[in-house]
RNA sequence: GGCGGGGUAGCCAAGUGGUAAGGUCGGGGUCUGCAAAACCUCUAUUCGCGGGUUCGAUUCCCGCCCCCGCCUCCA
C-alpha cells in the first residue's frame, strides 16, 4: 500500500516519493516556534503531527532529514527583551531551553538542525538571498528604507493558498503604514532599523536593519536542505502568507521548485475557538502538566485525532485518553506477564497465533496518517489478546509476538510505559502501615489508610501480589 | 465576498455504493473482605437538511443550513 498524503498545494492526497533518486532520504523542514513565550500546546499539536509523520515515515524505511527552525528576531521578542529590560538573546534563551524541555517531554523526536534566524551565517544567507532578489527585479527597496518582494513579479504569488490576489481583504490586524509598498501584499524581506529595535540590528547593503520573517525560513532551509526539499510542514496559519512567501523567495532565488508535499495541520481549538496567545484562551504545556497529567497523555490527547481536523482541547479529552492509555498499559503488562512463561511440553490447545504480524496498524497512516484508524487496529487486537487470554488460547509464543507488534508501532505512537514517579516516604510508610493492616485482616484499618492515601493524592489497588500504589490524575 | 476544513451514538472519532471500526461515559457480569483496577458484555434501523441517480446511498450528483479556520502577527 503506497503512502499517501495529502498536499496543501495540488489540494489532493498524492502517492509519497522522495526525491532521492534512491528512494531513502526524505528532506523535511518544519516551521518552528518564536521564542517570545512558552509555546502553547496548539503549536506542540503542529509538533506532534510532524513527529509522528517522521516516525512513520522511519517506520516504513526512509531516512529522514529533519530540520526546524526557532525564530528568535521578530517584533514580538524585541518587545518582549525591551520589556524585560534585557538583551534580545538572553530574553529568548530561556524560551529554547524549556521549548527543548517540553520536546522532550511529549516524547518529540529532535530533529537534525535546529538553526536559529540570528546566527551570523544565517543572516548573511537571507542578505544574500535578497540581494539577488533585488537584482532580478523581484524585489525592491522603499522610502522607509525597508525592502520588499514585488509579488506582481512572481506569476505562482497565491497558488498554495489559491487566492486571487486582487481580492485579498485586510484585516486590519497589522498596522498598514506600510504606505511605501508597490502593493498591499509586498511583504517585508529586510525592515529597516527604528528606535523601537535599540540595540537589535545587522548591517546590510540598504542600511541596519533585521530580516522579514519569512526570509528567515527560506535561508535556514535552503541552507541546510538544499534548494529543494520533500515535505514542508506548519500549521493552516502559515499557508498565508508565510509559506506563499517562502515559495515566492525561495523559487525567486533558484528558479527551482522548492517544496513537493506541501502538509498543514489543523487547529487546536478551545471552546470552539482557534487556540491562541492572541486570544488568550491557551494552555501552555506546563498548564497541562500542572493539572496532574503527563507528558505521554498529552502526547495521546492531542496526536489521537487526524492532523487535518480541527480538535477540540478539553479536560474530558484529557482524562479519555488517560484512560485509553490504562487499557494499552494493562494490555501490555499482561502480555510480558503470559510471554515470560515457559511453553509447557504439551502446546496449549485451540492456541491461537498471529498467522503473520498485521500490517493493519501501518496502513492505516499509510493513507494520509490515518490515526484513528490505527489506533482502532490497536484496540481491536487489545480486545482479541484479552479474550485469547482469558480463554486460554494465547500461549507465551504468541504473547511474544504480540508484544513485538507493540514495541513496533510504539515507535510511531511513543506512548507506552508510564513515567515512574518516586513515593516519598510518608507514602511508603503508610502503605506498609496497610499492608501489615491487611495481613492482620484489619478491614477497618486498612481501608482509613487507603482513604488517607487517597487523600494524599494516591489511589491504592489491591492485586494477587500485593497493593499497587500510583499518583492519581486530574484535578 | 473569496479560499479551505468539518457536521456519524452523551462526548471524541474511523469508515464503505450493499446495510455503521475504535476510544470514553453509562447499564449488566466475572474477580474481590469491601472497593479500586483489570477483563468480558450490552448500547446508532442510523450517519446536518431537502431533492436526484441506483435494485440499494451515510458513502455518488445537485441545492440548502450550521460550525470553525485563512484572506498579510499566528502552529
Amino acid at each position: 500500500m503506497p503512502l499517501r498524503l495529502f498536499n496543501t498545494y495540488s489540494r489532493t492526497l498524492e502517492e509519497f516519493h522522495p526525491l532521492d533518486p534512491a528512494g531513502s532520504e526524505v528532506k523535511m523542514y518544519t516551521c518552528g516556534p518564536t521564542v517570545y513565550a512558552h509555546a502553547h500546546i496548539g503549536n506542540f499539536r503542529a509538533y506532534l503531527f510532524e513527529d509522528l509523520l517522521q516516525r512513520h515515515l522511519e517506520s516504513r524505511g526512509f531516512q529522514v532529514r529533519r530540520v526546524m527552525n526557532i525564530t528568535d528576531v521578530d517584533d514580538k521578542t524585541i518587545q518582549g527583551s525591551r520589556s524585560a529590560g534585557i538583551p534580545l538573546a538572553e530574553f529568548t534563551s530561556s524560551f529554547k531551553q524549556a521549548f527543548f524541555a517540553d520536546l522532550d517531554t511529549l516524547r518529540i523526536k529532535r530533529a537534525d538542525h535546529f538553526p536559529e534566524a540570528t546566527e551570523p551565517g544565517q543572516i548573511a544567507a537571507m542578505i544574500e538571498m535578497i540581494k539577488t532578489l533585488v537584482e532580478r527585479g523581484l524585489a525592491y527597496q522603499a522610502e522607509d528604507k525597508s525592502v520588499y518582494f514585488r509579488i506582481n513579479k512572481f506569476p505562482g504569488y497565491g497558488q498554495l493558498a489559491h487566492f486571487d490576489l486582487s481580492e485579498l481583504r485586510s484585516t486590519g490586524r497589522v498596522k498598514s503604514d506600510e504606505y511605501d509598498k508597490e502593493h498591499v501584499g509586498d511583504f517585508a524581506l529586510w525592515k529597516a532599523w527604528d528606535e523601537e529595535d535599540g540595540a537589535v540590528r545587522w548591517e546590510s547593503p540598504w542600511g541596519p536593519g533585521r530580516p522579514g520573517w519569512h526570509i528567515e525560513c527560506s535561508a535556514m532551509a535552503t541552507q541546510l536542505l538544499g534548494d529543494q526539499l520533500d515535505i514542508h510542514c506548519g500549521g493552516v496559519d502559515n499557508i498565508f502568507p508565510h509559506h506563499e512567501a517562502e515559495i515566492a523567495q525561495t523559487e525567486g532565488c533558484t528558479g527551482r521548485k522548492f517544496v513537493r508535499y506541501w502538509l498543514h495541520c489543523a487547529h487546536l481549538m478551545v471552546d470552539g475557538q482557534k487556540m491562541s496567545k492572541s486570544l488568550g484562551n491557551f494552555y501552555t504545556l506546563r498548564d497541562v502538566l500542572a493539572k496532574g497529567y503527563s507528558g505521554r497523555e498529552v502526547r495521546y490527547a492531542l496526536m489521537r485525532v487526524h492532523y487535518r481536523a480541527q480538535l477540540n482541547f478539553t479536560w474530558e479529552g484529557m482524562e479519555e485518553s488517560r484512560k485509553a492509555l490504562r487499557r494499552i498499559d494493562a494490555w501490555v503488562a499482561r502480555l510480558r506477564e503470559k510471554a515470560e512463561e515457559e511453553n509447557a511440553q504439551r502446546p496449549t490447545p485451540n492456541v491461537q497465533r498471529p498467522t503473520e504480524e498485521g500490517s493493519g496498524f501501518e496502513d492505516a497512516l499509510d493513507d494520509d496518517l490515518n490515526i484513528s484508524g490505527a489506533l482502532g487496529v490497536l484496540f481491536e487486537t487489545i480486545s482479541e489478546t484479552n479474550l485469547a487470554l482469558d480463554l486460554g488460547k494465547l500461549d507465551s509464543d504468541a504473547a511474544r509476538l504480540r508484544l513485538q507488534w507493540w514495541e513496533r508501532i510504539d515507535r510511531v505512537l511513543a506512548v507506552s510505559g508510564e513515567e515512574t514517579v518516586a513515593l516519598p516516604a510518608e507514602i511508603t510508610a503508610l502503605a506498609e502501615a496497610r499492608t501489615q493492616a491487611r495481613l492482620a485482616k484489619e478491614w477497618r484499618k486498612s481501608d482509613e489508610l487507603r482513604d488517607e492515601l487517597a487523600a494524599k493524592g494516591w489511589e491504592v489497588r489491591d492485586t494477587k501480589d500485593g497493593q499497587k500504589i500510583t499518583r492519581r490524575g486530574g484535578v
